[in-house]
DNA sequence: ATAGGGTTAG
């Protein structure tokens, strides 16, 4: 209520009271991020220390870095002299706008005001570092502190623990929290958020459940908003949504009110699992407690809509946004350029691209990689390949993904002449392929018969520190499976477990799958067993699978049987799995167990296509038996 | 002075 402060102070100078320097302060403090800082400035009669540090630290808040220098140096301070306050506010700001080194210097102009640097002063340098990526500068003057006759105190290892924490050397955060404590410091609420992050970006997201049961048992409760969003963060990303859901809860019931962050992370996890309706819900719940959406809730929203396929609904959303008149983030158009792309609506993509350039927005690398990817996808590599000069074009620098996409549509036709071209200019123009471009130049090798070469890749990935992960594992072992070569797919099934990669349940899937195309029923339904039995997570492909085959063997006693343990393990089956079984008895004329599938998927609440209509009628005396039971055919 | 959320490739 700052406009009312102005009032009394208005009043007071009516009645001649007299106004004291710190209720002056306090106003100017309020009024030192616009211009009108310099009004009440001039209205003080005798001002102090806390005066100056506050126009200071308000001219750096402005951006007038040089205007906040120039205060310092040659203004009113000279009855008081400068304050470290006001030479830590311009310290900070440098170092926000990544001038570390000038912040640096003015350390030694404190010393040579005759100051003495303050914990803070050092810690706004040491965050600085980190921010920077100088974590060993960071350290080096961390332990300078106590040569200044000041010590390092939780904030300074909180600083520390983030820098690492941001290196990704996960490690070495314990390392500096296991110091702290060494120094009798005791962690706090940031501390243990900074864990929690730790946990979270290693994947160990029971850990951290854990770490914030623990916090929330220490009375963290007040504050801890922010905990609980990494954790619901961790699950979310980690496809968790139930558990991210029922955390959500548990917040509120104990009096931590979900902020628009919260919000939005939960909101973005429903929509990228495609559960489009409770994010809507939630929404609407967040709308009703007056926290306006923003740009992130925005973008989890349409980025609900296009995965469902919704792409009228996400570019009316869209238009809708724009309309409001604000710019919006290049992000938001991404995800509906990429909606496009991804649906093989490349003409749309182009047109809604078109639009952002003409009103002015910049572009970013995602933008031109979805393009890649939607003309990868309706089989145009040439044009696909043209958008990396025009990603140049733009002045910017085509990516990783950029080049990984290209590739794959190139390893789809077998092409490893162009992979590798692909790949050379990559390595030329300084990008390091990662796993997901090495499983792309294995599956080129795959589908163009040259695994010949397949050890020499495996040596490049070696040397470059790369590990094949479950994906890699999973392409060679689908080309083995494909080429008839079980032993040694289930050979390296045997490698990849040894080395501690979990196998997927995609590996699962490419198993059985070869196992049955190859004739080799018993095994595959023997695989099976055994993973059930070991409570191994199974796709419903993996059934499926196997059931086809049943059906094809003509046992569709074994069939039924796995068919109610899918439905028992509440997978989602759909009219298209009642009809790949149901088109299979047909064609071995076991019309009996097809009109049990039928009737089951009936019971089921399945509607039935018109496709499985006519096989059904076809092959049995269905039609006169379909109108009884009330359907119409 | 220190902690949280978004887009792209297998």
């Amino acid at each position: 209520m700052v406009d009312d402060s102005l009032y009394i102070l208005e009043k007071m100078r009516d009645l001649n009271l007299s106004v004291s320097t710190q209720a002056y302060n306090s106003i100017l403090y309020n009024f030192r991020e616009t211009d009108e800082m310099w009004d009440v400035y001039k209205a003080i009669e005798s001002k102090n220390e806390h005066t100056y540090s506050t126009v200071v630290d308000g001219l750096c808040r402005q951006q007038k870095l040089e205007d906040a220098v120039s205060f310092l140096r040659d203004s009113e301070w000279k009855d008081t002299g400068p304050s470290v306050v006001s030479f830590n506010s311009i310290m900070s700001a440098y170092c926000k706008l990544g001038f570390v080194d000038t912040a640096k210097s003015f350390l030694c102009t404190v010393l040579k005001c005759g100051l003495v640097p303050s914990v803070h002063s050092h810690n706004i340098l040491i965050n600085g570092l980190c921010l920077a990526g100088s974590i060993g500068e960071a350290l080096e003057l961390a332990g300078d502190m106590s040569k200044h006759g000041v010590e390092p105190d939780t904030v300074t290892y909180n600083i520390l623990a983030k820098g690492f924490h941001l290196l990704g050397m996960i490690k070495w955060v314990w390392e500096v929290i296991q110091q702290m404590l060494d120094k009798g410091l005791t962690p706090d609420v940031i501390t243990y958020t900074i864990l929690l992050c730790g946990h979270c970006q290693l994947g160990n997201i029971d850990k951290g459940l854990r770490l914030l049961k623990d916090m929330l048992s220490r009375g963290f409760e007040l504050n801890s908003v922010i905990p609980c969003s990494v954790m619901l963060s961790g699950l979310c990303k980690t496809g968790r949504i139930e558990e991210a859901f029922s955390l959500f809860y548990r917040m509120k019931a104990n009096g931590v009110r979900p902020d628009i962050v919260a919000y939005s992370i939960v909101i973005h996890g429903l929509c990228r699992l495609g559960e489009l309706d409770l994010a809507i819900w939630l929404y609407d719940e967040m709308c009703s407690k007056r926290i306006l959406p923003n740009s992130r809730t925005h973008g989890a929203m349409l980025l609900g809509l296009c995965r469902k396929g919704m792409l009228l609904e996400a570019r009316a959303l869209l238009n809708s946004l724009i309309s409001t008149g604000c710019t919006l983030d290049i992000i938001l158009y991404n995800i509906v350029i990429d909606g496009y792309a991804k649906s093989g609506c490349i003409e749309e993509a182009l047109e809604l691209f078109r639009g952002v350039i003409e009103s002015g927005i910049t572009p970013n690398v995602a933008t031109f990689n979805s393009l890649i990817h939607g003309y990868c996808k309706t089989q145009n590599i040439a044009e696909a390949r043209k958008v990396l000069d025009v990603i140049k074009l733009y002045k910017l620098v085509p990516s990783v993904v950029s080049y990984t996409t290209l590739m794959n549509a190139y390893a789809n036709c077998g092409d490893t002449e162009k992979v590798d071209e692909l790949r050379r200019e990559m390595k030329a123009n300084g990008i390091s392929p990662t796993n997901f471009t090495y499983s792309v130049i294995i599956k080129g090798l795959c589908i163009g018969r040259k695994l010949e070469k397949y050890n020499q890749v495996l040596r490049d990935m070696a040397s470059e520190g790369v590990t094949p992960d479950q994906i890699t594992y999973n392409t060679v072992i689908q080309h083995l499976c494909r080429a008839k070569d079980l032993f040694r797919a289930f050979e390296l099934f045997e490698e990849m477990k040894s080395r501690n990669l979990e196998p997927t349940p995609a590996t699962y899937d490419i198993l059985i799958n070869g196992l049955c195309f190859y004739g080799y029923l018993k095994d595959a339904e023997r695989f099976l067993c055994s993973l059930r039995e070991r409570d191994v997570s199974l796709s419903k492909f993996a059934y499926t699978t196997v059931i086809k085959a049943h059906c094809v063997k003509g046992d569709p006693e074994m069939a039924v049987k796995l068919f109610l343990q899918v439905l028992d393990r509440g997978f989602d089956v759909s009219v298209r799995d009642y009809s790949a079984v149901i088109n299979r008895l047909c064609r071995r004329e076991l019309a009996k167990e097809a009109k049990f599938f039928f009737c089951l998927m009936l019971s089921r609440g399945v509607s039935p296509d018109l496709d499985i209509c006519r096989v059904m009628i076809k092959s049995s005396d269905v039609l006169g038996w379909t109108i009884k039971a009330g359907l119409l055919p």
